[in-house]
Formats: structure tokens, C-alpha cells, sequence
DNA sequence: TTGTAGGCGTTATCAG
DNA sequence: CTGATAACGCCTACAA
């Protein structure tokens, strides 16, 4: 049996085409749309990509074709995992299919986001994904010259640039402190940190919800714009139990905050829900095995990333979808931190 | 004034050239190595690629130079927080640079490395990137045959394909459990999950530490393949003292496995340390917050990405570093979770 | 459904 | 230090 060099790396398309005794263009055809092959064909390629371990030459390939097959990825944090569950779902979606992700970190700054945008705006990629619907009108621009479809993700909101698939931050947090009131409490607390655009529109439907039953009080808000860690949230409450001692419920305007508020709450003896009901957001995994258990508003992250992709391959196919906004909705996950007020 | 126009639309370097008077390899000089350039010529393709606007084609370069300016990066999981902590490294490293990063994720599987590493090596990086010690033969040769710097990160071991940096999970898990021998515990068990290869050699150097003391005992031991989540630390606990009700302390694989442990202590009352000591491992951010804190092994994440980008440049750069393993080393961060045992 | 030409924009090679 | 000549591997026409 003839032994194949599947690591040389210099096997090229001419010669797959060779050994399937097909020309090279036909065997070009197979990596790009294998039903325009005849059957017997399409087998002779594939089993001679196989055994010669033919990997495609993407420079080439963009070279001659002017285009690249590049999907960039914009997102504000490698290190949150809110980003990291959204980008799981985008390489999963677009393993194994032709087009590869070029991801970038804004650092939550507009300006980086504004600069990256330029530099990915002169490779052509084939697709843009970007992170929240906040972009600066130059940014905006910049992608409206580039001639490829994208998807703002992790939130929905008016004008698309293209295409949208998230949720409304405001609802969700809308829903959470509505839970709370529900449930019996009435002077409940906002504790937020880094405050980005999401982190806002939480604060808004916070806000609107408690106004909405007559219960808004800005002795109950406590902000910062540093970025949100486990240990903040411990301070926030410190803080915030000094000026509004009077507090029965904290929406965290996210679970790492919930967390530090947690532990700020055991070391304090402050007996949760009993004397303080918790609230967080994203329902990481952590939240269901905290004790007590934590409250949170689960949303689709994962789900967006895939969605995303999707959208992005089925437009750049020539088929863009009928719903350029896709909602993915959110959940509230009751549990043991946000139980009836007792009486 | 004519102007030919290329069919992208874009400006090619030829133009460039004709309108600074030279041939096009003299513009091509300058923008690889303008001091090859003689002063006047310089000078005059500057203001003319300035003039133009002209943009470097990537992918005609890497074509013809059979080389990309991209760095591969596998690493096996995007969600959990190690890896993302030395990405981050990793892309600030290389931003601004003359290299792109292009992140693949392996999904712990070996089958999927090698895969993946087949698509980089089509690609030709510039350099690599790779998770740990434990590729396979397979993998290696590809690499071997991939004319460009690696860098192994995340740890260190003998025989490195090219470069590493990182650290001895080992000799870390070790001194963690000496930690604890020393501060008065005996009966010490260890809850392993994921038991990925770092993993593995977590749990060697625990079980090498115990039996130095001659107090190694297979019941102490609870591993299972399953991934590492903050829920399963407590499924484990649970699984653990009911096999071995006379364990002083634990030793957990990681900070989620050591946070659930925690968690489930609280539920079952388990006073923590008194009754039962915790140490777990990455010193994530949440672990000094926790009630009591929790002791863990602090590794530099993030430096290692960002050693492995300067590592790799200086390389590709032509000036290989004289160390080719770069040990970052740990640090025992004693917290209230191993307090000295009271007798 | 398949094949034939020619070129995509850049750089390696090897002279001068 | 500079330049002519060939690639580089694949794809877009168009034709059969």
C-alpha cells in the first residue's frame, strides 16, 4: 500500500485532481459546492483530498477569488464569561464549515473598537460580528462601507446596522426586580458595577420597575464604573448597607457582584433572604450551588453565538433571513436567595 | 493623470511603485525594510503609498512568501477562566503588532488538536501557540514539519517541540499539599475533575506529597472525567465523605471545584476549617472573598501569554531567546480555608 | 456537469 | 542597493 505524506503540507489542489483523474477545476468545485459534481466524481475527489491529506491554501484561495473567508469578532472582554459562553457558540457554529473567525478585544473601549473596525475593514472580511448596539457613529460608518453583512449581538434595540440576535437587557431587569416586588420586597437596592451600555439598561429596568410601583429611591443605588469582579461586590454591599441600612433585596447587576454580595452577606451574619434577598444576572453555574441558592436571569449566550453565525453564513449564501432581529428572550431563575418575604 | 483600475478597486503595490519611480520589488522593500532602501527612494515610496492609500494585499503576500503574518493559538476550552486569562495576555502582547492572532479551540480533544493544527500548518503561520505538554506523536510531527517558532504554554516539562512557558503543575500541587501537611492535616483527600493531562499531574504531585509523608491512601481520592463546574465540587464532596468520613482536609483540582466543595459545606454544616480544611487551585478572583477565604496556588496566567507572544516574535525576528523554557513559577496563597489545625 | 485559459498582487531568486 | 523574471495555488470567467 502506497504511503501518503499527509504532513508535507504541499499537496495542492492539482494534484488531488490528478489522482481523482479529474481536472483542477473540478476539483476546485468540491471544496466549494460538492453538489455540482456528479456523484462518481465528487466520491473520486474526496477519497483523494483524503488520502493525500489536501488542506486548501486560504491565501491563494483569497487572492484569487478577492475575497477573504474571514468572520471578525469584536468583543469588549476575553476574560468575562458572559463573552467567552457567546464565543463558544461561535466557533462551534462555524467549525468545519469555510469560513474561520478573527476575534478582537475592544477592552470596552469605543476607541479600540473604532480602530479595530478600520483594520479589519481593510482585509474584507466575509462577515462581522460585534458586541452590543452602543458602536460611535464613526464606527458605525466604517462598517457601512464594508460590504459584508453583520450581527450586533448579546442585545436588541432600534436600528440595526444589519442584523441583531440578543435580548433587552431593560426587560430582563424589569422582570427580575418586578420578581422581587412580587415576592414582597420594597426597598431594594441596585448594585452595579463597570456600568457599560448593558450594565445601563440593566440599571434602567431597574429603575423603571421601581418607579413603576412607587418604590424608586436613589438612596438605594450604589454604581461604579470599575470593572466588576467578586471582591467589588463585598465592597458595594459594605457601602451600600451604610447609607441604606433599611434595604430587604439587591438586584446585582450581575452574578459575580451577587456573589461578593453573598459572602459580604455571610461574613456579616446577614441572613439571606430572610434579612437581604438576592438577585444576579446571567445565572452562571455558580448561582444554583451558592447557599442559599442564588436567584438569576438566565439568558441564551451560547444560543446568541450560534444564531449569530448562522445568520451571518445564510446572508453571505445569498439568503438573508426574513427576521433581522432575533430576540433569544431571558428567564428568571427563582431560587432560595429571593424567597417570599415573610410577614 | 491615468490610472489603471484593478479590478478589486484597490490599490496595488505596481501603482505605487510607477508613481514613486521605482520597480515594484523596491516598493515591496520598503514596506518589509525600509533601511534596505536608499534615502531618496524611501523617501519618494512613502509619500507615494501615502498618496494612493495603499494597503498591503495579506493574502498575495502570504502567497508569495509563503508565509502568513498569523499567529495560531489552540487552546482547549474558550469558557474556562485559565485559559482566557493567558489569551488575554496573549492578544495585548500582540496588539499593535505586526502579527494577528488567530485563536482555535480544541475542546480538550486530542483528535480535534491534530485537526486543527493540519489547518494552521496549511496556513503557514508566522508562529504557534499550543496548550500544554501532551500532544501526540501525530501532532508533533506536524508541527516539527511547520517551518515556524512554538511555544508550549500553560506548563513546562522535558523535551519542548521549540519553546515553553508556564510552570510545574506538579511541583504546585505539591507544595499545595505540603501546605497542608505542615499546618497539621493528615487525612487529605483529593477531588479531581475533568482530569485532563495539568489535572493528572495535579494529582500526581498530591499523591507524591502524601506518600513522602506517609499518608497516601486511595480512599482519599475522588476523580472523575466529567468538566470541572462549581456544582459537581459539591456532588464530589458528597461522594468523598461518605467514602471517607475521616478526611481533615481536601485538595481540589481547581477554584470552581474547590468553591463547590465550600458551598456544599456550608449546606451539610461542615465547619470550614475546623472540620474540614479546603486549598484549591488558580487563586481565581472570587477565591479571597469567599467565607471563610480560600487558599489557593496563584499561577501567572496571563504573563505566560504574553511571554509566549515576546518568546515567539524575538524568534521570528531572527533572535531565538536563550531559554527555551521559561518556568513562571506558583505561589501558595494561605488563606482561612487551611488555617494550623487546632488539636 | 466539466474543462481551458489567464490572472489575482506579491515576493524569491539571482543577477547587476 | 536595485531590478527582471518567475513563480505562489487557486479561482473567475467563458466555452463545450
Amino acid at each position: 500500500m502506497e504511503r501518503k505524506q499527509p504532513l508535507s503540507g504541499k499537496v495542492r489542489l492539482t494534484e488531488v485532481a490528478q489522482l481523482a483523474g479529474v481536472s483542477p477545476i473540478t476539483a476546485s468545485r468540491f471544496f466549494r459546492n460538492p453538489n455540482a459534481l456528479s456523484a462518481g466524481k465528487r466520491e473520486r475527489v474526496e477519497s483523494a483530498a483524503k488520502e493525500l491529506g489536501y488542506v486548501p491554501n486560504l491565501a491563494a484561495r483569497a487572492l484569487a477569488s478577492h475575497r477573504s473567508e474571514v468572520i471578525g469578532v469584536l468583543i469588549p472582554s476575553l476574560t468575562n464569561n458572559v463573552f467567552a459562553d457567546m464565543l463558544r457558540g461561535v466557533y462551534d457554529a462555524s467549525d468545519g464549515g469555510r469560513y474561520s473567525v478573527q476575534l478582537a478585544n475592544t477592552r470596552y473601549s469605543n476607541f479600540q473598537e473604532e480602530r479595530l473596525l478600520r483594520i479589519f475593514h481593510g482585509q474584507k472580511p466575509a462577515g462581522l460580528i460585534v458586541t452590543g448596539i452602543n458602536q460611535t457613529p464613526e464606527s458605525r460608518a466604517v462598517m457601512r462601507n464594508m460590504n459584508c453583512p453583520i450581527v450586533q449581538v448579546m442585545e436588541i434595540g432600534p436600528e440595526p446596522i444589519d442584523m441583531m440576535v440578543g435580548f433587552s437587557h431593560s426587560d430582563a431587569a424589569f422582570a427580575a426586580v418586578s420578581h422581587l416586588i412580587e415576592r414582597g420586597y420594597t426597598r431594594i437596592g441596585f448594585v452595579g458595577a463597570r456600568m457599560d451600555p448593558r450594565g445601563q439598561r440593566r440599571f434602567d429596568g431597574y429603575r423603571d420597575a421601581m418607579k413603576a410601583a412607587s418604590l424608586f429611591n436613589q438612596r438605594y443605588v450604589i454604581t461604579t464604573l470599575s470593572p466588576s469582579t467578586v471582591p467589588l461586590g463585598g465592597i458595594l454591599l459594605s457601602d451600600l448597607v451604610t447609607k441604606a441600612p433599611d434595604i430587604d433585596a439587591v438586584f446585582c447587576i450581575n452574578d459575580d457582584i451577587a456573589l461578593g454580595v453573598l459572602f459580604e452577606c455571610q461574613r456579616r451574619q446577614i441572613a439571606v433572604p430572610e434579612q437581604l434577598a438576592i438577585v444576579g444576572f446571567n445565572d452562571l453555574e455558580f448561582m444554583g450551588s451558592a447557599v442559599p441558592s442564588l436567584t438569576s436571569v438566565r439568558t441564551n449566550r451560547y444560543e446568541m453565538g450560534r444564531k449569530a453565525i448562522e445568520m451571518l453564513t445564510a446572508a453571505m449564501d445569498g439568503h438573508p433571513p426574513q427576521e433581522r432581529v432575533v430576540d433569544l428572550g431571558f428567564e428568571i431563575m427563582a431560587r432560595g436567595s429571593s424567597l417570599p418575604r415573610r410577614t
